[in-house]
RNA sequence: GGCUCUGUAGCUCAACUGGAUAGAGCACUUGACUACGGAUCAAGAGGUUUCAGGUUCGAAUCCUGACAGAGUCACCA
C-alpha cells in the first residue's frame, strides 16, 4: 500500500547539484543509447501545397525526433512523398487544359501553389459537367433507378436525417439560417453515392485523367516529363515552407519507386501461411483473432493495395538503415490501418516489429467547423507562417527593443518569435486531442506562449550580458536558499527524466508545459528576488548560476520543440 | 450498428499516470518596484471534472452503463 511520505531535501543538496551542472549546456541531453529510431512525418501529396492540418503533423514529427535525440537515439527523419496517382493526374490535365503553359516564374505563383490552382480547377470543372450529366436523361435515369432500390433509399434517408440534424445543431451555433430543403434524396444520390461511379464511368474529365494514369504507369515519355516537372515546382515549394519552419529530412522516400514494394513479401508470406488466397485469386490476411478484420493485401488481378505498399515499404527502410524503431506520424483517420500494418509485420516476423508506433493526433479544427479543402477552409501554411510573422513584427516594432541591431538580426529574432508564438501553440496540446486552432489566439505573445518562454531566456540573457562573466566562486558561501531558487533548482533536477518520459511516450506536449512552468517559476523569481543587487555577493553569484541553468534547460527544452530562442526580443 | 479516441472554469489547455484544498493562460475586475527588459508580477472572481452506478483509505484518472462530439469499419490513398 502506498502512503506520503513527505521528504524535505537539504539545500546543501541542491547547491550541490547546481554546481554540477550549471555549466552544462547539454544538460538534459542523455548519452547515447546505441539505437536507432525513423521517424516518419509530413508526407504530402503533391497535388497541393500544405496546410495547418500538415503543419501540426510536421511539428510533431519534427519535436519526436528532437526528444529521441535527446533521450539518447539516433534519429533517421524521413517523409513518404505520395507523388503518384490520380490526384496528381488532375492537377496535370487540368494545367494543360487551362493554364496555356503558366510556369510558377510567369505566373508569379510559387509551385506548389500553382499546381494547387490547377487541382482546384480541376474538381471546379468535374464539378461543372457532373451538374449538367445530372439533369440529362442518362443522370436522372440512374437516380431513378436508385430510388427504386427501397434499402438503399431506406439507408440513405436515415443518414440524411442525421445529416440534417447536425446541420440544423450547427446553423444554431453559429447563428445562420438553417435550410432543411439543403439536404435531398437527389443531392445525397449524386453527392455521396453515385460520384465515384460518375467519375469512372461516365466523366470525360475522369476518362481523361484516368487515361493519364495509366500513360504514366506505361512510362510514357511526354506524361513522365511533365509529371517530373510539375512535381518539380511543388518540390520548390514545399523546401520553402520547410525551411521557414526550420524542418529537414535525411531521406525522402517517393511513393513513385516504392507503390510496386510488398508484392514479394506477400508471395513469401503466402508460403508460410501467414496470408491465404482466395478462390477468386487474392490474397488476404486473417487477424480476426487479434481482435481485428481480415484484410486484403492482393487484388485479385495480381495489384497491390495501400497496405501491400506499407509492408514493402517497412521493410525497405530496415535494409536502408537497420532502425530498431519506427516512428509513424499520421493522423487519428487512420488508426485502424496502422493496427492491422503492425500485426501483419509482427506476423511476417520482421526484426523491429515490437519497436513499431504510431504517432497519431487529432485532427485541427477551426472556430468555424471542421477544416475542408473543397469548400476553401482550409488555412494555408504559407500564409500563416506570414501571419504570425507579421504579428510578431507588429509587436516588436511597437515595443521598440529592436532598433540598434541590423535589418537582417531584426528580421531573425522576428521569424524566431513569431515561430514560437504558432509552434507552442500546437505542440502544447497532447497529441491525441483534437485541437480547435484559433488564428486569434495562435499570434498571442502573452501568457501561456512560446513568446513568454522565450522572454524569460531573453532576460536572463540580459543579465548575464551585465554580470555573467565574473568569477562566480562565491557562490559557495551560499548556503541558505529561498523558497523560488529551491523550486527552480528542483525544476532543473526533474529536466533529464522527464525528457526521457516524453521519449518513451512520445509526448512533446509535456516538454512545451514543461518549459512553460520553468519560465513561469523564473519571471516569479525574477520579480521577487534583485540577482544583480543581491544582498551578498555569494547571493549574487549563485543566483547568477542559477541563471545559467535556467537558461541552458529552456534553450533545450525548447530546441526540442523545434523552438529556437533569441538573445533579444 | 461494431470498434477506437475525446468530454475538466465562458474560451484554449494542465493535472507528475490512483494521492493532499482539480491548476494555468485568455477574456473580465483591481493593483505593482521611476526599472537586473512591463512580451513581466500580484490579487479577485470563475468548478457537482457530461451523467448514473461501482471498485478502495482515496477517483478527473480504473471498471460498468448511459449521453454528446469525432474517427473508422474500401479490392481509396
Amino acid at each position: 500500500m502506498k502512503g506520503f511520505l513527505n521528504l524535505v531535501v537539504s539545500d546543501a543538496y541542491w547547491t550541490a547539484f547546481l554546481q554540477d551542472i550549471w555549466q552544462d549546456e547539454q544538460y538534459g541531453r542523455h548519452a547515447s543509447n546505441g539505437k536507432k529510431v525513423m521517424v516518419e512525418f509530413s508526407s504530402p501529396n503533391t497535388n497541393k501545397p500544405l496546410h495547418l492540418g500538415h503543419i501540426r503533423n510536421i511539428l510533431l514529427g519534427w519535436s519526436a525526433a528532437q526528444i529521441l535525440e535527446a533521450a539518447g537515439y539516433e534519429v533517421v527523419k524521413v517523409q513518404v512523398v505520395n507523388d503518384r496517382g490520380i490526384a496528381i493526374c488532375k492537377s496535370m490535365l487540368a494545367w494543360e487544359k487551362y493554364s496555356g503553359g503558366a510556369t510558377p516564374e510567369s505566373a508569379g505563383t510559387k509551385g506548389d501553389h500553382l499546381v494547387g490552382q490547377y487541382y482546384v480547377r480541376f474538381e471546379q470543372e468535374f464539378k461543372k459537367e457532373y451538374e449538367a450529366w445530372q439533369q440529362s436523361g442518362a443522370g436522372q435515369q440512374q437516380l431513378q433507378q436508385w430510388m427504386a432500390d427501397e434499402k438503399a433509399v431506406k439507408k440513405a434517408e436515415k443518414e440524411l436525417e442525421e445529416a440534417r440534424k447536425k446541420a440544423k445543431n450547427e446553423a444554431e451555433r453559429k447563428g445562420t439560417e438553417y435550410d432543411p430543403d439543403a439536404l435531398t434524396l437527389e443531392r445525397h444520390f449524386f453527392k455521396n453515392v453515385y460520384k465515384n461511379t460518375y467519375f469512372n464511368e461516365h466523366s470525360q474529365l475522369g476518362q481523361q485523367a484516368k487515361a493519364m494514369l495509366l500513360k504514366w504507369e506505361a512510362g510514357d515519355e511526354e506524361t513522365m516529363q511533365l509529371w517530373k516537372q510539375m512535381n518539380g515546382w511543388v518540390y520548390e515549394g514545399f523546401d520553402k515552407t520547410y525551411e521557414k519552419l526550420g524542418v529537414e529530412f535525411d531521406k525522402l522516400y517517393f511513393e513513385s519507386d516504392t507503390y510496386l514494394l510488398g508484392r514479394d513479401a506477400v508471395r513469401q508470406g503466402l508460403d508460410k501461411g501467414i496470408f491465404y488466397e482466395k478462390e477468386d485469386g487474392s490474397v488476404w490476411i486473417d487477424l480476426t483473432d487479434a481482435k481485428l478484420d481480415h484484410k486484403l493485401v492482393l487484388r485479385k488481378d495480381g495489384t497491390s493495395v495501400y497496405i501491400t505498399q506499407d509492408i514493402g515499404t517497412a521493410q525497405q527502410r530496415y535494409a536502408d538503415f537497420g532502425v530498431d524503431k519506427m516512428v509513424y506520424v499520421v493522423a487519428d483517420e487512420q488508426d485502424y490501418h496502422f493496427q492491422v500494418l503492425f500485426e501483419t509485420l509482427r506476423r511476417l516476423g520482421e526484426p523491429y516489429a515490437d519497436g513499431l508506433h504510431h504517432l497519431s493526433y487529432g485532427m485541427v479544427d477551426l472556430p468555424t467547423g471542421k477544416m475542408k479543402s473543397r469548400e476553401g477552409t482550409v488555412v494555408d501554411a504559407d500564409d500563416l507562417i506570414a501571419e504570425v510573422i507579421a504579428e510578431a513584427r507588429a509587436n516588436a516594432e511597437e515595443r521598440d527593443t529592436l532598433s540598434g541591431l541590423s535589418q537582417d538580426a531584426q528580421d531573425a529574432i522576428i521569424r524566431k518569435v513569431g515561430l514560437a508564438a504558432l509552434k507552442f501553440f500546437i505542440i502544447k496540446v497532447q497529441p491525441q486531442k483534437r485541437m480547435t486552432f484559433d488564428p486569434k489566439d495562435s499570434v498571442d505573445m502573452q501568457g501561456q506562449t512560446g513568446p513568454y518562454v522565450q522572454n524569460a531566456y531573453v532576460r536572463i540573457q540580459s543579465v548575464l550580458r551585465k554580470g555573467g562573466e565574473q568569477d562566480l566562486s562565491a557562490a559557495e558561501a551560499y548556503t541558505e536558499l529561498q523558497d523560488a531558487e529551491r523550486e527552480l533548482i528542483a525544476q532543473l533536477f526533474a529536466f533529464p527524466g522527464l525528457v526521457r518520459e516524453a521519449a518513451e511516450g512520445y509526448d512533446p506536449s509535456s516538454v512545451a508545459n514543461f518549459c512553460y512552468e520553468l519560465a513561469k517559476n523564473y519571471h516569479r523569481f525574477y520579480h521577487d528576488h534583485s540577482i544583480l543587487n543581491a544582498d551578498s555577493e555569494a547571493a549574487k553569484a549563485f543566483r547568477l548560476k542559477l541563471c545559467y541553468g535556467v537558461a541552458h534547460c529552456l534553450k533545450n527544452g525548447m530546441q526540442m520543440l523545434g523552438i529556437e530562442m533569441p538573445d533579444r526580443m
